[in-house]
DNA sequence: GTCTATATGGCGATAGAC
DNA sequence: GTCTATCGCCATATAGAC
């Protein structure tokens, strides 16, 4: 979209606006932080905007309520996972090992970690402004992941005794599990490691191959 | 110990004794719903006194402050699980077969399995009161149950592949994932169910063989 | 053992100046 | 776009009467 070889005039030629979203991010960065440290309900607009460095009205001149933030926050986050999963690719070895990485990258921001490992159980409540998000999400990855796991069943790759639906209930449970550990223990295991001496119990898979990332 | 025939007169003959011993209970009852609905942070003493029925001067008079009242909550519940596993059992699989049993009875006290995941969940903080209390349960859990796995490969019924340790980890880690997809399913997967199938994965074991409880 | 009253402080959000 | 000031509410914990 847009081949015009000349920049096009921007609707805002203001640097204001490129500011204004630099404020947003460096916004959302903290509160990433505070709702992984402390979760949503207990963490406050007050310590973000002490680490943002600005006051509270100024936050929320930016985002105009909690909910609002923590909504953003997650959003933001989403893209960048969603990018290391070929969620939809038909091949379901690429999908595993995109997991894998997805591990791996995952203990080099264990900020992202917490918050996720945090936010999901709070918001088993119904009344958590992040509930219907959570069981949105777990519904959709478990589907996908089962229609991966009935490919591989489909090439004769899933070992007897495994359903497709038990496969993909397994490895979500694993993946959130390990995060628990993972945490508590301060980086004592390796999450990447264990999902994949866990992956080779239930499905054959070379491990070696290199998927194209989608960019 | 005191093997006399005759009942022994109680130290404390009023019956005051027994009735706060009644209300300690209802406290503690009152509290586990709170923390697991609201988690430590969010969870409030007003709260849990308004359900009990009675002021927070009233609650604070039992347990001075709220971390002794978390304290208390979590030795509270400790004793009732510990009885289900035989975790200083030398069987591995009657460990394995105490597991399963145990998710199946954590299906029946949903406010347990919440407490639990929303706890653990929000002590991976090293500031929590719980922190200490998490990360030591967890050393524990994995050291007994890779103590459980040694002697299962011991006699050959471990599947190649899985070691001990790991076996251990991906263990926990599937029960406690499970956890968080139940509650946020609302009871729509069968813990015990998958627990089973999974295990059955990387390990040979009888199912159908029942341990006599340890009571 | 339970209460009312109160101290002290953090919270989310708004109003309005600059 | 950011600030100060403020409102109204809820939190934990204490003091002291009954």
């Amino acid at each position: 979209m847009n081949g015009e070889s000349k920049p096009v005039r921007a609707r805002k030629p203001r640097g204001e606006y490129a500011k204004s979203k630099a404020t947003r991010t460096a916004i959302l960065d903290c509160a990433l932080e505070v709702f992984a440290e402390s979760g949503y309900r207990s963490g406050s607009l007050r310590e973000v905007a002490t680490r943002v460095g600005m006051s509270e009205a100024g936050l929320l001149h930016h985002f105009p309520s909690k909910v609002k933030l923590l909504e953003a926050v997650l959003d933001h986050r989403d893209e960048r996972s969603r990018a290391m999963v070929p969620l939809d690719s038909p091949d379901g070895a690429a999908i595993l090992r995109g997991l894998v990485r997805l591990a791996d990258y995952n203990a080099s921001v264990p900020g992202v970690v917490e918050l996720y490992c945090v936010l999901s159980a709070e918001a088993t409540s119904v009344d958590h402004p992040a509930h219907a998000y959570f069981v949105e999400r777990y519904a959709l990855t478990r589907r996908t992941l089962e229609e991966a796991f009935a490919a591989l069943a489909g090439e004769g790759k899933l070992r007897g005794g495994m359903t497709p639906r038990g496969a993909a209930i397994a490895l979500i449970a694993m993946m959130d599990g390990l995060q628990v550990q993972w945490l508590l223990e301060d980086g004592g295991i390796d999450m990447a490691e264990e999902l994949r001496t866990l992956f080779g119990q239930f499905v054959e898979i070379d491990w070696a191959v290199v998927d194209s990332p989608a960019t």
